[in-house]
DNA sequence: AGTGAAACGAACCCTTG
DNA sequence: CAAGGGTTCGTTTCACT
């Protein structure tokens, strides 16, 4: 986990194609960025103890397992400290329809990413998980139409 | 890319593994999920074929590769037509920054996850890349200041 | 559709430039 | 820090159940 990270331009390519698909094989990703495999082997290594690699993420299709409907939640918790925000974060990971949570500046406090498997099954979500707690004053609901991923990500 | 997939117990163990870490070695998925390694090699090839796996993320720290800053932007497109649309879309792809696009029910119509070098260079994205384009109505910016992952998507 | 063995190819380690 | 070669290990194929 060293902090302060040199990467230099095969390292980038190296990033750059992984992000691509990170089941790339160390012998192609060293002919792709132009090294020895042994080389790139170690590159890849040294990128996972530095931290900057952090792991590798299934990308799977939400409705083809059964969860068609795609949200995000918008949720204010008052009032706003530890002791209750802790045990929703928990909760809110807890549920088998959450995708990501994030904690947000600004009125609305909580963002939820979730897939649900139905309109009924988000409004159940919504009532009982998420506004019959004491601790969440708000919820906002918004479908997700279509979504993109981004490029990479590099410095 | 058949659209009805019959998922048994089997199915589910190797996405659920898969999900936790998707370079997971066909040798290792075979004995955590109770078959020959052949014959997991064959269902995951189905998986895929099922367009239920759709390919694997690299999850890299932000933060290492020089954009601590991370933040949503909620945007609002006037008129919301598709000649309009379509250009802010791909503009919004086009940013270094951007890491997700989402479209969404609601009066703020996109939401993008963005990651920024400093706060400056956010501003820059806000003013020059969003607020200044005629289609945008309404930026309004959320930092993130942490994030979790939800567990392993299921039926 | 699942298995086991056999052939193939990749990953890994260690030594050298 | 990069490269080459040898060993180990995993993946893939195939005949059989």
């Amino acid at each position: 986990m060293t902090l302060n990270v040199r990467l230099d331009p095969v390292d980038l390519d190296i990033l750059r194609v992984l992000q691509n698909d990170a089941r790339t094989s160390n012998k192609e990703l060293a002919a792709a960025v132009g090294v020895a495999p042994s080389t790139c082997l170690d590159r890849v290594n040294r990128l996972r103890e530095a931290g900057v690699i952090l792991g590798q993420d299934l990308r799977v299709d939400a409705a083809k397992l059964g969860r068609p409907l795609e949200a995000f939640l918008s949720v204010r918790v008052q009032p706003h400290r530890r002791p209750l925000v802790d045990p929703f974060v928990e909760h809110v990971l807890a549920q088998p329809e959450t995708r990501a949570l994030y904690h947000l500046t600004g009125p609305d406090d909580f963002l939820v990413h979730v897939a649900a498997r139905s309109a009924a099954d988000l409004q159940r979500l919504v009532l009982d998980e998420f506004t019959a707690r004491t601790e969440v004053a708000l919820v906002h609901t918004n479908l997700i139409f279509q979504h993109w991923r981004g490029g990479p990500l590099l410095p």
